[in-house]
RNA sequence: GUCCCGGUAGCUCAGCAGGAUAGAGCAACGGUUUCCUAAACCGUAGGUCAGGGGUUCGAAUCCCUUCCGGGACGCCA
């Protein structure tokens, strides 16, 4: 039940209604206004922008906006679930709301549980299928924090595009067909003839050293014995990969189980080569190349770094100039094979081919250079129907006591996301990373996420949702017989609730729909996050003030109509409280240890 | 040289699809515990929303431009 949205619907029937006495044009966009809450509380309730939006089209018939919003005021005020509509500057319509509206809100949240957030009406036919590619990291090792932030980003999108009605798959692309798996291969080979009994010595230079290598290396030795030793490359290459890419995807798979991911589709870059259906890339290439967007050229060398090896030469570039790209891109290199982007666009033609209308990437930041041709190549494999909207992660970075953590790529020596989950759980990993714009850098102190303070912004949400829970389990315990079932809550006087901090409350739980839809449209999770921050604040604010003035607390053993209505809306709490939390995928606790 | 992201309080950051007098936390200062969890709260102070121009009834938000910081810039992934 989104209050904003039925009174965007109530003003859209009344403009409707003046475009048919022909005083605004019949083809009115009604999209354009918006209902929201106002910035000034004494404002009221909701507040409308129509009249300003439509000043333009009310020229003819209205000398000024605020004529126009006189008229749709004096139609709201017959709404009966309206004390009051009045105009108010330039033409803003501000709309006070009957108390029992209030009650009406907190009724949605009992009965409907999560349900309550859910777009509905005709907002919730507005459905998409949608593709989420996340994490998609390199299968040549463990996961590392920068992945961890990209890994959850996309999997709260993901749960939050799902939780606004529509249809999700999660995804991972698995790139298994570069040079890098070869190294990967050439690495496990060595840790292969390490479980054999040889003395290795030192990782050569250009090949993973990590000790995660070392199992998959025990694996081939159990598998194959010495069948590999002493062999030429081509005739283990594949075998080693294969099992390497498969040992490297168990431990990213554990990585992400570890902070409660899981996604549905794995799509390898190989298989569009060697899959069954032939070769993908041959075919989205000629396929572009008989529209005329894929063809035989020439490019400018590069600016800026000067490429020593610069060698100018014909090559098979796709037209993304024509798509809003800078220059034209190359699709083989030098030696015939593809390049990562003909790949790419053979990737994304077969996600399109499955049927999607939105396509979100969540990229790492150092991809942002490679967005545009992206979009260019869906927009040509689409004409122009699908669209991709890329999601670029900042970095990580991770601190300890106000200091940086120093981290060695080059000696191996990195913090695994699964080291930071260890020390400081998931909730905190997952809430914290999700606690920022996902194109903002963000400092993760691994001391302050498992401070127990309201400086930790995980531990200060779960504990307003625990309070909630507490101050629940008081009303039972203190008042004898006391019904706290949905039904006795639902059939409570809720128009006990007049203090001024519970109307704020259910104020603020009626924004949760919107927060919600507005998030999901946006693909921006971090706004349940702060807009939770904010609830939680909010709650434990008015629970404060119950330390000075008794009579504001939520249990009342004098008044038990007064206490089911309190705990009505403290019920009501917990369930926004869960409800968001979910969608991150944080934990809402019962109680704090 | 081109492109992308950012520039909001001393610090870290919100600011929703343009709305009314720009917000929070930290740090600073001053308060609140016989009372549902003080693991919390209240108050004070702090701003030319980087600068300039434009669009609009209305701009932190959209467009142009300058400056500053970060990133990317044929075949790596």
């Amino acid at each position: 039940m989104n209050i904003f949205a039925e009174f965007h619907d109530r003003i859209a029937t009344i403009l409707q209604g003046i475009a048919q006495s022909g005083r605004l044009p019949a083809d009115l966009d009604l999209s354009r206004f918006v209902v929201e809450p106002p910035r000034d509380p004494s404002h009221g309730d909701l507040a409308a922008n129509a009249a300003m939006v439509y000043a333009k089209e009310a020229k003819a018939a209205f000398a000024n906006p605020r004529q126009l919003a006189v008229e749709i005021a004096a139609a709201l005020a017959d709404d009966p679930d309206v004390a009051e509509a009045e105009v108010a500057g330039p033409g803003f319509i501000n709309i006070r709301l009957k108390p029992a509206v209030f009650g009406k809100i907190l009724r949605a949240v009992l009965e409907k549980g999560e349900d309550f957030a859910r777009p509905v009406g005709g907002r919730a036919k507005n459905h998409h299928k949608i593709n989420v590619e996340y994490v998609s990291a390199n299968p040549t090792g463990p996961m590392h924090v920068g992945h961890g932030r990209g890994a959850v980003f996309g999997d709260a999108l993901a749960n939050l595009i799902a939780f606004a009605g529509h249809s999700v798959t999660r995804e991972y692309y698995i790139n298994d067909a570069g040079a890098q798996v070869d190294v990967l291969a050439r690495s496990a080979h060595l840790r292969y003839r390490e479980a054999l009994g040889e003395e290795i010595g030192a990782i050569p230079e250009g090949l993973y050293p990590g000790d995660y290598l070392k199992a998959v290396g025990a694996d081939l030795a159990a598998k194959y014995g010495d069948r590999f030793v002493g062999r030429p490359e081509e005739d283990w290459l594949e075998e080693v990969r294969v099992a390497a890419i498969d040992g490297m995807m168990e431990m990213i798979r554990a990585d992400l189980a570890a902070i409660n991911i899981t996604h549905e589709v794995f799509f390898s870059e190989r298989s569009l080569t060697r899959g069954e259906s032939g070769d993908q890339v041959k075919a989205a290439i000629d396929d572009l190349r008989a529209r005329g967007i894929v063809y035989e050229g020439r490019l400018p060398p590069p600016k800026g770094q000067p490429v020593e090896d610069w060698e100018d030469r014909e090559q098979v570039l796709f037209r993304s100039t024509d798509f809003g790209d800078d220059v034209d891109r190359p699709l083989m290199k030098s030696d015939g094979s593809y390049t990562y982007f003909a790949s790419d666009i053979a990737y994304h033609k077969a996600k399109i081919d499955r049927g999607y209308d939105i396509l979100i990437d969540v990229w790492g930041a150092d991809h942002g250079g490679y967005v545009k041709r992206m979009e260019a190549a869906v927009k040509a494999l689409s004409a122009g129907k699908i669209e991709l909207d890329v999601k670029l992660c900042q970095l990580v970075k991770l601190m300890r006591n106000g200091e940086p953590v120093k981290m060695s790529k080059r000696a191996g020596e990195f913090v695994t996301l699964r080291d930071v989950v260890d020390e400081v759980g998931v909730d905190a990993v997952r809430f914290m990373l999700l606690f920022r714009k996902n194109d903002a850098a963000l400092e993760f102190d691994l001391t302050k996420v498992i401070e127990q303070s309201k400086d930790n912004p995980v531990f200060y949400v779960q504990y307003a949702h625990a309070r909630a829970k507490s101050a629940l389990r008081q009303g039972v315990a203190t008042i004898a017989g006391l019904d706290l079932s949905t039904a006795a809550l639902v059939d409570a006087d809720l128009t006990l609730l007049e203090d001024e901090g519970e109307l704020q409350l259910i104020k603020l739980i009626a924004q949760f729909p919107r927060v919600v839809e507005a998030a999901a449209f946006a693909h921006e999770p971090h706004r349940v996050a702060f807009y939770l921050h904010d609830l939680a604040s909010n709650l434990h604010s008015h629970w404060t003030r119950g330390k000075d003035q008794p009579q504001l607390r939520f249990v009342n053993e004098e008044r038990r109509a007064l206490t089911t209505a309190r705990l009505a809306l403290v019920r009501a709490l917990a369930s926004v409280l869960a409800t968001g939390l979910g969608i991150l995928g944080v934990n809402a606790p019962e109680e704090m240890r």
